[in-house]
DNA sequence: GCCAACGTTGGC
DNA sequence: GCCAACGTTGGC
């Protein structure tokens, strides 16, 4: 679940009553349909910082409430606002997230990039992804989270 | 329905 | 600041 932390970041949901929130504002079709037909409580996630610097995964968290109309396209005041979604038809779905962690250290795109070989094909990896929530299988999971424990590129101990 | 133009994203 | 990628728009 990628985020721009000057928009809102991990410390954003860190201090959310409950440390929980609603992750709305998709408006990807795609990305919609997994948050309407796919994701459920329970499920778990990587909270990965982007457009930063450097861009880096830096937590976990869990989905405490599955796809639900989204309620910021119905509001006019609210920058995602979409008219042409309705209550009767909603077009947009949230889900709330609840902190589960913070990674021990951020681990960078960078060091994702040197693991790739143990992440197969992850569109994090590729150039040019947009998507705001990207599927992670579980031997990619196990892969990223192997990484917490190990000392960062260049640093020796 | 096609597709060029355009705007946005986001790593570098 | 650059620019690749890609979703959306809109003329035809």
């Amino acid at each position: 679940m990628k985020s721009e932390p000057a928009v809102y970041g991990i410390d954003d949901l860190a201090r959310a009553p409950g440390q929980t929130d609603r992750w709305d504002g998709i408006r990807n079709y795609q990305v919609r349909n997994w948050l309407r037909d796919v994701v459920q409580v329970g499920d778990r996630g990587l909270f990965y910082h982007s457009n930063t610097r450097p861009p880096a995964v830096v937590g976990l968290v869990t989905v405490t409430r599955g796809g639900y109309p989204d309620p910021t396209a119905f509001d006019p005041q609210d920058p995602y606002h979409d008219p042409k979604s309705d209550p009767q038809s909603p077009r947009w779905f949230a889900i709330d997230v609840q902190l589960q962690r913070y990674l021990k250290r951020p681990i960078p795109l960078g060091e994702l990039r040197a693991a790739a070989d143990g992440l197969g094909d992850f569109p994090l990896l590729r150039r040019g992804n947009r998507l705001s929530i990207i599927p992670v299988t579980f031997a990619q999971w196990q892969t990223i989270l192997a990484l917490e424990n190990q000392a960062p590129f260049g640093v020796s101990q």
